[in-house]
RNA sequence: CGCGGGGUGGAGCAGUUCGGUAGCUCGCCGGGCUCAUAACCCGGAGGUCGUAGGUUCAAAUCCUGCCUCCGCAA
């Protein structure tokens, strides 16, 4: 069956290069416009277009599905579409466009953690399971009816990036379980049961760490922002970001943000007297470093804000 | 021309204001101590201070160009 793939971030290039390697008919690519990227602003096409543009298939590149964007689509003559984080809400024109409509590779057990980043929200939120749920797209956001879930477990310390890396994994062997009952249409839908939450996209606020909450919390934190946004705190005015740490047990009395070195580890106090072991930081124009060679290099009393 | 901060032995930093013998915390190698240690003690190797030019008796330090890394913003 013709399919059209439509996503924009790493996590869907993986799924794109499953589906390609598995076998399936992906005849066109839809994906977000190249953004402007970092200091010097270059035009960077999303990791998809990559993707697509290493396996010659032809790309289509809108963050908007307008008619026109619609109509150079259906050329394709796509019969179905995988949608995995494209990251554009589909109107009803644009579902009713595909025949045997638009199957979206979420994330998260629906209907919990709809959103932008479930991952994200997951980690952060202490969950210890997560889920790939396949369904079919309706108006709402991740409201659609599911065909299949795959669960999994959430290592204790897996950064949001190792966790969506393994998922997109899970995500190709649901595909390849479920697209064979897609194509011969004997398939049953079932509507999402159990309470609902929302997975917000996250920004640079969310990212902020905050020493009075528990370290336990603070390394959810710190694993949950790690690639994107990166955990991140203040030290003398200046920012500082927190790529991976965890909470250990420790017999010294450390004050909120208040770092010391124990042996090998660097530790910071938390809330409820809790300790936070800081592994790997990076100072503001600096580049990352461990939390021993960050620590080799001050000479003052250091408390992190 | 978006704002800003770096590049000094293998790592992280100080030294640059006011030019004058290369420093600190680690790591590494060798030896010692200990029941023992990612603890302690002794010794050692390792740096043309990003790069090209300029000023000077003398440049990590002052001047100019270039390369390169990074934070913020978008």
């Amino acid at each position: 069956m013709r399919i059209l793939f439509a996503g924009t971030p790493t996590t869907a290039a993986t799924v794109l290069e499953g589906l390609i390697a598995s076998g399936h008919e992906v005849v066109a690519v839809l994906t977000r416009e190249d953004s402007l990227v970092g200091r010097k602003k270059v035009l960077t096409p999303s990791p998809v277009a990559l993707a697509a543009e290493k396996h010659s298939l032809p790309i289509i590149r809108s963050s908007k599905l307008t008619p026109k964007v619609l109509q150079s689509i259906s050329e394709f003559k796509a019969e179905l579409a995988v949608v995995v984080a494209y990251g554009v809400i589909l109107k009803q024109d644009a579902l009713d466009s595909i025949a045997n409509g638009w199957f979206n590779l979420h994330f998260s057990h629906l209907p919990r953690w709809r959103g932008a980043a479930p991952v994200q929200r997951a980690i952060q939120a202490g969950d210890t399971d997560i889920g790939v749920s396949l369904f079919r797209i309706d108006t709402g956001l991740d409201t659609g009816p599911v065909l299949a879930v795959a669960d999994t477990i959430i290592e204790p310390d897996e950064s949001a990036g190792e966790l969506l890396g393994r998922l997109a994994k899970i995500g190709v062997s649901l595909l390849n379980q479920e697209l064979p009952r897609l194509y011969s249409g004997s398939y049953e839908l079932t509507e999402q049961m159990g309470e609902a939450s929302l997975a917000p996209k996250l920004n640079r606020d969310d990212a902020r760490i905050d020493f009075s909450k528990r370290a336990i919390e603070v390394s959810n934190l710190v694993r949950a922002m790690n690639p994107e946004p990166i955990a991140w705190c203040q030290l003398a005015g200046e920012s500082m970001r927190v790529l991976r740490a965890r909470p250990v047990v420790s017999s010294i009395e450390l004050s909120l943000g208040e770092v010391a070195v124990d042996g090998n580890r660097v530790l910071v106090g938390c809330g409820d007297r809790s300790t936070l072991e800081l592994l790997e930081v990076q100072p503001a124009s600096k580049n990352v470093m461990s939390a021993h060679s960050w620590m080799n290099g001050q000479s003052d009393k250091v408390v992190l804000e």
